[in-house]
DNA sequence: ATCAAATCCAAACAACTGTTTGAAACATAC
DNA sequence: GTATGTTTCAAACAGTTGTTTGGATTTGAT
């Protein structure tokens, strides 16, 4: 059971690294198993297909993050409307994704970029996945925007979050490149965390106008 | 001459539209040919390799919208800082984008799904690509954006165009399913404009922030 | 130490990939 | 009409893909 597990966890390390850098379908089980120095027919052998890999990789992501999002949702459901602001719903998703980030390095990327493939497959069976195994967390979201800001019609509220998903996908999954873009410009640079902050009052901004 | 035109503009349809729906790596020069009606061996006659296939659906689209945007700037740059506003600005970013719909059916999902696959490439092989050749524009944006909010930082700037561009990409690119989503949650639909419509004051009231 | 289950491994499988080839079909000019 | 250059086409190329196989090796319980 001790070497399984280091077997099973390598692919996994492996997989979810390759995968935000190049993508599903430009990640071939031979540059997987090799980065993890395992065998070749051990993704099979331990996941059964590439497809249960790809899940097996957002499912240990999603676990860790939702449970600490549903955490912080718990605290905010207990407020009254008043005191529902959109920073402290902004920190309330922010908190969670820092905290991957001690966890293991540049984390909030790699898992950012993971969502954003997933969302972009259009055949849609990796995001009917996601959505239908964690969307219950979204909907509470939800639900606290709507006791915030009660003028708001729900459409209004399902598109600005979207644009707000979007924001942060697009940001912080292409970080390092924009961040180097950045840099090569104006010679300033920032690291995540940073681009976070600035990015709470745009959205905030946004959600409230 | 003519049939040669025909052969080549049915492979760049085919293949933006195939790109847009699975991305480059998915999509095979079989199921290019085979949807387009024509043999095989063509794309590399006409194109030499499917990178350049790629870079000339990029071309075309690209083409198209700078030329109109180049316009729009330009006589925002005849005006004075103080009447510049963000909506005016993104205004002149929506424009275009709604006139190439015009041409062909769901244009905008797939210039905003080409630009979000373009941007996901992190070997950014057709980023620097797209950058380097249509990237003046986008400084022009940046300019433009600074005159009318001099109290930003040029890092301010960058990075709140970027949360836009994020937004635009994400809604815009994936409005189908998003749209999907919305219609089964609470019986709503909203078209494509209506998406981008509801987006201006979201930005806007960000970009301002 | 013995047995059975779990894990690993090299090799091979068929299917698919982008690209090349050389001959056929076509168009255009003289 | 012949000759010339362009475009189409079926076939084959070498390389990569995910998956399977059957035997070796390791593991853990008795």
């Amino acid at each position: 059971m001790t070497k399984t597990e280091s077997t099973k966890s390598r692919i996994l390390d492996a997989a979810e690294q390759l995968f935000a850098e190049r993508g599903f379908a430009e990640t071939s089980l031979r540059t997987i198993t090799t980065r993890a120095k395992v065998n070749l027919a051990s993704v099979n052998y331990h996941f059964g297909s590439k497809k249960s890999l790809i899940q097996a990789v957002f499912d240990r992501f999603l676990q860790d993050f939702t449970k600490e999002l549903s955490l912080e949702l718990m605290t905010l459901e207990q407020l009254e409307p008043a005191q529902l602001e959109a920073e402290k719903l902004l920190n309330a998703l922010i908190k969670p994704l820092l905290s991957l980030n001690s966890r293991r390095d540049n984390a909030i990327s790699i898992f950012m970029r993971l969502l954003g493939r997933a969302y972009a497959e259009t055949q849609g069976h990796l995001r009917r996945y996601v959505t239908e195994k964690y969307g219950h967390v979204l909907v509470r979201f939800t639900h606290l925007f709507q006791k915030a800001y009660p003028s708001l019609t729900i459409d209004q509220i399902f598109w600005r979050l979207h644009y707000m998903l979007g924001s942060m996908i697009f940001t912080l999954g292409g970080s390092e490149a924009l961040r180097q873009i950045s840099q090569a410009d104006f010679n300033r640079d920032l690291g995540v965390e940073d681009v976070i902050k600035e990015m709470v009052p745009f959205l905030a901004a946004g959600m409230k106008a």
